[in-house]
Formats: C-alpha cells, sequence, structure tokens
DNA sequence: TATTGTTATACTCTATAACTATA
DNA sequence: TATAGTTATAGAGTATAACAATA
C-alpha cells in the first residue's frame, strides 16, 4: 500500500462513511434484515429441495386442499403464469396432486399428496429452527412489535385507513 | 357459480385458511412489508431514471469520494461483476466519473460529477417523501424499535454476538 | 501470487401479452 | 364475452468461474 499523502483523503479514503449516507433510510435497514432472514431461510429449505415460494405453496395448498391455481395465485402475491412452472415442479416430484374440476373443467383443483404432506411436516420444522435461530435476540415483546410494525406496512400498502 | 354442496367444503373452499399457516413465521410478515416498501420505492425513483442499487450507488460514492469499485461493490455488499454494468450506466449517463488512479494502475476512483449531485439532490428528496408516506402510521418509537430490531437480525446474520 | 476490473454465464424472481379450452 | 391455465418472453437481481492488466 501506498503511504498516506501528508494532507488531505487520498482517492478510495474510507476514514468513515461507508454507508453512512444510506443509514438515514428506515428502508435500509428493512432491507439488510430481510437479506439476513431470506439468506438463511435459503440455506434452511436447499436440503429440502425447497425454495421459499415452493415452501409457501405447500403451506397453502396443505391449508386450503382444493384451491385453484388462480386462487392459490392470488394468496401467494404472484401472477398466475409463474405460479405454473412451480406447481409444475412439485406435482413432478410427487408432492402435489393437479386434478380437473368436475364442475369447472378449466380448473385445476390442487392438494397435497401424503408424500407432500410429509415433506412439508419436515420442512416446516425445519422453518421453525430457522427462525428460532435468526429471531434468538428477540424478546416476546419484539416479536409483538415485529409483527405490529409490519401489519402497519402492510395496511398502508393497500391503501386501508383501517 | 355452482350451487354450494350441502355437505362439506366443495373444491376450492376457502372459508377461511388462505395465508393462515404462513401468519405463524415472523419471516412471512417481514417479506410482505418489504413489498410494499419496495413497490413505494421503484415507483418513486422510477421518474428520476434510478433504480433502488443505482440510487444507493450514488448515495455511497457521494459520500466516499474517490472509492475505487471493489470498495463500492463491498459496501454496497454487491458482487464486483454486477457493479460493472451499474457503474457503466451511471457513467455513461454523466452521473459519475470513473478515471485511473494514479498509484494503482489498476484501479479506477468513481466520483460524482455536477450532474450526479443533481440528481442524487433530487432522489433524496424523492426518498424522503417515499419514507414519510410508507411510514406515515409509525411513531417516533416504532421508527427507534424498528431499527433496533432490524440491527438486531443483521448481528445476528453476521455472527457478530456484541 | 494476489488483486482490479471485466466478460461470460446461469439461475431465480417478477411482469405482461397472447394463446387454448372452456364457461 | 369472460375466465383458467398455459406459453413465450423480457427485465431485474444475484452468483460464480475465468481472463487480462497490474501489483
Amino acid at each position: 500500500m501506498a503511504a498516506r499523502a501528508p494532507m488531505g483523503p487520498e482517492p478510495g479514503d474510507t476514514t468513515m462513511a461507508r454507508d453512512a449516507g444510506l443509514r438515514r433510510y428506515l428502508g435500509y435497514y428493512m432491507k439488510r434484515g430481510m437479506n439476513v432472514v431470506q439468506a438463511d431461510l435459503n440455506a434452511t429449505l436447499k436440503p429440502l429441495g425447497l425454495r421459499m415460494i415452493t415452501f409457501s405453496t405447500l403451506v397453502v395448498a396443505s391449508d386450503n386442499p382444493g384451491l385453484r391455481q388462480a386462487q392459490l395465485a392470488n394468496f401467494l402475491s404472484i401472477e398466475r403464469p409463474n405460479l405454473v412452472a412451480i406447481i409444475e415442479e412439485l406435482v413432478q416430484r410427487g408432492l402435489l396432486t393437479r386434478e380437473r374440476v368436475k364442475t369447472d373443467r378449466r380448473a385445476y383443483a390442487i392438494a397435497l399428496t401424503p408424500e407432500g404432506r410429509t415433506l412439508l411436516d419436515k420442512a416446516k420444522k425445519a422453518i421453525e429452527a430457522h427462525e428460532r435461530r435468526v429471531f434468538a435476540d428477540f424478546s416476546e415483546d419484539d416479536q409483538t412489535h415485529l409483527v405490529r410494525l409490519m401489519s402497519k406496512l402492510v395496511r398502508q400498502g393497500s391503501g386501508d385507513p383501517s
């Protein structure tokens, strides 16, 4: 490394600033916090061959047996076209069934197979361990606060004045 | 729509569950909150021709004049290859300069142009309005809590026991 | 040998338009 | 005409390997 110049910062001098300018924004803190959660979540699900969206799909399909894809996409807040490959993957792996609805032959009813149930149970345990790990420093109050604050954001985003 | 069957839920019945199974996870609340913030942030920056990453790049470059790309990528928590196109875009638009470092001819020193400064000032004002809008329901205490909780996550993610 | 910036590449996530078959 | 699922496509975001120039 070159010797320090006798006066003033040399190019690339980083005596302090770094990301200080970004720490003025609440959104920056949220992004960094979310990155930590998401990285650990992905690492948690990887050994099970799942991602966040496939895990969520199994959870919602499990809670709403017989759901149609359009409704499933709606509950998952993703576009219908993007759900197609996800469903296809889970059906191919024998985790979901996709059966024609008798009363509407356009639609498919989605449901978990026994194998899907088994994997989902395992994944839920892994996710619960993941949350205990990532939110280890969170008191009960912290957790309540987090849910309250995030819910405020979601209400704000939906234009709901309640 | 078909008449309701006399007993039991028909396929696709959604009398209650929806995403209830996901609401057991703190990460789900964070994801949904983050989605609201990010959607409004992107809409805010779009008229200025900026994205979250280009805005952040201008902020950090502004606070650390003469920074090298590798350091910049480090501060922005992105991989060096992914910064190349971002810098190139901002240089092409006349917002950044990229000059060879005299003492190390491998490296470039990044700095804002006057045009970059002007746009950044405008973007900062837009982002501040965005944060007032999105976090409108947040009290001072809420904001303090949010920063504290997110910082706990970041410490957890970095393995920092402090 | 190691580092800076770069190229090439690939995978995920997301969004839209348009098609088909049904309703 | 409208809806369910699908196809094709395109844009971001992110990650890794490998190269040329320089240290």
